[in-house]
DNA sequence: TTCTTTCAGTGACAATGTCACGTATGGTAT
DNA sequence: ATACCATACGTGACATTGTCACTGAAAGAA
C-alpha cells in the first residue's frame, strides 16, 4: 500500500511513527480519465497530489483559450504547485489536467500543512520542489523568449519521444501547439518543412522521427 | 545597525539573541555601482543578498545578448534567488544587475544556511520568498506568451511610472525592449504609434506619460 | 456506403523580429 | 562658438511567426 508514498515522498523514512500512520490514515485515492481538469485557476487546491499512475500536464491558459504546458507530473511525482499553494495561498495562475487515465493519491491540505510545519524534512522536500519546478518554468520562458520555433519544435519532438519512449509519436498538430503555446498551423508548416529535410515522416495524428540526431542538434542550437 | 535587518527579515523578531548576533557579526556590507553584475549565471552565490538602498534588476539572458527582465529587487528586499540556490545548488541559469548605486548587505552562505536549517521561521521565510517569485516569473511568462506588444508595453510604461514615481520616465527605448525582451526597433515603433495617439510625448531619452487611463486600460485589455 | 468528426494543408494577411542603414541630440574638447 | 563624437532614435525592407478563413483527407459511426 504505502510502497508508492515510499517512492514519491523523499522524506517519508524521516517521519515518525505516528506521522506515517496519520498519512495513511487521512490518504485518500481517486481515479481520473483522461482529460480531467484537476485543477483550475484560481480554485481551492484540496491537498497535495501525488500521481500513483498516468501522468498530468500542467499549464497556463489565457480567457480567449490560449495555453502553454508548463511541465508534466510523471507516476510517483509530487504536484508541488498544490503543495506551495497551500503554504500561503498564493494563486500561481495554472491549471493542470490529467494527459492519461490516472490514478491519484491526495494528502489533505491540513495534514500536510501540519507535517511541514512540524518536520524539516518535509518543509525541505517542499522548498526543493518549489525551486526545482521554478527552474524548470525559467527554462522556459528562455526558450520561449530566445529560440525560435524550429529549435523549440525540434525540442518539443525529442522530449515526446522520451516521454512515451518510442520515436513514432501518437499526437496531433494541435497538442503540440498547445504545448508550444503556439497555433496549429505554424506547427503544420515547420513539420512539412521538417519533412521534406527528411528529419520526421508525417501521417495523420501520427509523426515519425527518422533523424532524432539532427533533431537534437538542432534543439540545442 | 540592524534596523534594515527588521525591515527586511520578517523572521528577524523569531531568531535567538544567539542567532540575531550571528547575523550582525558576519554581515558583510558592500557598495556597487549602479550597472555592477552582482550574479552572473553559473557562478557561486556568495550568499543571501539584502538591498539596503538602490535597486537591482533580476534577468535572464541568451548567448547572443538578448536579455528579458524577470523582475526587480527594491531596497529593503531580500534576494531570494541566492537563497534558494543555496539550498539546493539548483542553477537558475539567471543574472542580476544593479540598477542604481547600491548598498548591499550579505549573509554568508554557510551562516543563512545554518539558520534555515535550524530556524523554521527562516525557513517559512525562504519557502514564502521563492513561491513569490515564482509566481511572478509565471505571471510574466503569461505576459508573454498571451499578450501583444502594445499591452505589454503599456503595462511595462505604468510599471516605470510606478517605479520613478514620475510620469516623466527618464528611459531609452533600448531599455525598455530589454525588459520586455523585444527589439528596440519595435518598441520605437509602438512608441511612435502611441505618441500619434497622444498617450504619450517622446523625446530623447524620455518619455512623458499624457494619458496614463487610457495605458492601464490597454495593459489589462 | 454515407455521414460526421477530427485532423491537416493552404493562401492571404497582420504582427513582430531582424538588419542595415540614416538622422537627430546632447555632451565634450578645442 | 565650432567641430566632433557617442548615444539615442527613425525608417524601410525583409524574415519569421501568428491569425483567419477556408478546403481537403482520413477514420470512425450510422
Amino acid at each position: 500500500m504505502n510502497d508508492f508514498l515510499k517512492a514519491s515522498l523523499p522524506f517519508w523514512s524521516k517521519l515518525t511513527q505516528n506521522e506515517q500512520q496519520l498519512l495513511i490514515d487521512t490518504l485518500q485515492i481517486h481515479k481520473y480519465d483522461r482529460g480531467t481538469i484537476l485543477y483550475h485557476d484560481g480554485s481551492e487546491c484540496a491537498g497535495v497530489e501525488i500521481i500513483k499512475s498516468g501522468r498530468a500536464r500542467v499549464y497556463i491558459s489565457s480567457k480567449d483559450g490560449k495555453e502553454i504546458t508548463l511541465y508534466r507530473i510523471l507516476a510517483n511525482e509530487v504536484c508541488m504547485m498544490s503543495a506551495a499553494c497551500m503554504i500561503k495561498n498564493i494563486n500561481f495562475g495554472i491549471s493542470i489536467e490529467t494527459e492519461a487515465d490516472s490514478e491519484i493519491a491526495i494528502i489533505p491540505r491540513n495534514i500536510y500543512q501540519k507535517l511541514n510545519d512540524e518536520n524539516m524534512f518535509v518543509k525541505n522536500f517542499t522548498l526543493e520542489m518549489v525551486a526545482e519546478k521554478f527552474s524548470d518554468v525559467i527554462w522556459l520562458l528562455e526558450q520561449f523568449v530566445f529560440s525560435n520555433m524550429g529549435q523549440r519544435l525540434s525540442c518539443e519532438l525529442i522530449s515526446q519521444s522520451e516521454l512515451c519512449e518510442s520515436k513514432i509519436l501518437n499526437i496531433t498538430h494541435e497538442k503540440i501547439a498547445v504545448d508550444l503555446g503556439t497555433a496549429r498551423e505554424v506547427v503544420t508548416r515547420l513539420l512539412k518543412q521538417f519533412q521534406t529535410d527528411n528529419l520526421v515522416s508525417l501521417s495523420r495524428g501520427k509523426i515519425e522521427i527518422l533523424d532524432d540526431t539532427a533533431l537534437r542538434k538542432m534543439s540545442k542550437w
